[in-house]
DNA sequence: CGCCAGGTGCGAA
DNA sequence: TTCGCACCTGGC
């Protein structure tokens, strides 16, 4: 068992839409990471941790969770409605494996959540490692190189629909994930996006989830909502002036607080 | 049945 | 460059 400091929002974290496969246990959150099965309890002033493997756990979970960084001192002075800081306090953006969120966007567009969780399911339990944790069997996700072995049928058998030929060709692609890192972020929509099946959308999920890009964000329909302006280019205009080289992670505020204040039921 | 989902590729103007 | 449309699938 590991206890961290109870210091950011596990719950809103987890679970507004950021991580398509968690599973909730009672009051653990269990979260598949690329190499281990972990589960996470708050418990007053600690979260309790609980993982399939303990090998440098800590830092696994500082940089997965974001917790290095303080997120209200970098929104520090920019103009963000007080109801939205408030309801975000604490939620953190995640730092997931490019590959694996590479895969699970492209299987994303134009479906529901609930569909590509259930692909992302299948995907593992079929081409993952098989991990026994607390008495249950989960599925880690697969290899690339596993991947590489699936025909485009294997895909569609995963339930992704037409993204079958994007995925396989996705991973017998040329693509190079780490080049990124050495890119700046438009330089980096632009290549991701030169790849079939990843369009505006997926790149910027990607750059702001795997990348951790916080000047990055994807315009959708929840966006587009809250700005009242079907003009993409004055969008982006309009909050990069507001919120600067951070407005993918006030956008993800403003999506979290409108999915959970306003257009919930 | 028809419609739609945290989109995207493609061909036509 | 922009625009309209088809697209697996499953739930309503």
């Amino acid at each position: 068992m590991l206890k961290i400091k109870n210091n950011f929002n596990l719950d809103n974290t987890i679970t507004c839409g950021q991580i398509f496969r968690f599973k909730k246990v009672g009051n653990k959150y269990i979260v598949i990471l690329l190499d281990r099965v972990v589960s996470l309890e708050a418990h007053g002033e600690d979260i309790i941790i609980e993982s399939s493997n303990y090998d440098n756990l800590e830092n696994i979970i500082n940089d997965y969770f974001d917790l290095n960084r303080d997120y209200t001192s970098l929104l520090k002075g920019l103009d963000i409605d007080k109801d939205i800081i408030e309801f975000n306090k604490g939620y953190k953006i995640i730092h997931q494996d490019p590959y694996m969120t590479l895969i699970e966007y492209i299987i994303s567009q134009n479906n529901k959540v609930e569909r590509i969780s259930k692909s992302l399911d299948l995907l593992s339990s079929k081409y993952g490692e098989k991990i026994l944790f607390n008495g249950e069997y989960y599925y880690l996700f697969p290899s690339i190189d596993k991947l590489k072995e699936l025909t485009i049928e294997d895909f569609r058998d995963c339930k992704v629909g037409f993204r079958d030929k994007y995925l396989y060709e996705i991973v017998h692609s040329d693509i190079d994930l780490d080049s990124i890192n050495n890119m700046d972020s438009m330089s980096a929509l632009k290549y991701l996006e030169s790849y079939k099946g990843i369009g505006p959308k997926v790149a910027s999920c990607i750059l702001l989830f795997a990348y951790q890009r916080l000047d990055v964000y994807p315009i959708d329909t929840w966006v587009k909502k809250y700005m009242k302006n079907n003009n993409e280019k004055n969008i982006r205009e309009f909050t990069t002036k507001m919120y600067k080289e951070y407005s993918g992670l006030v956008i993800q505020y403003i999506f979290n607080y409108n999915r959970n204040n306003i257009y919930k039921k």
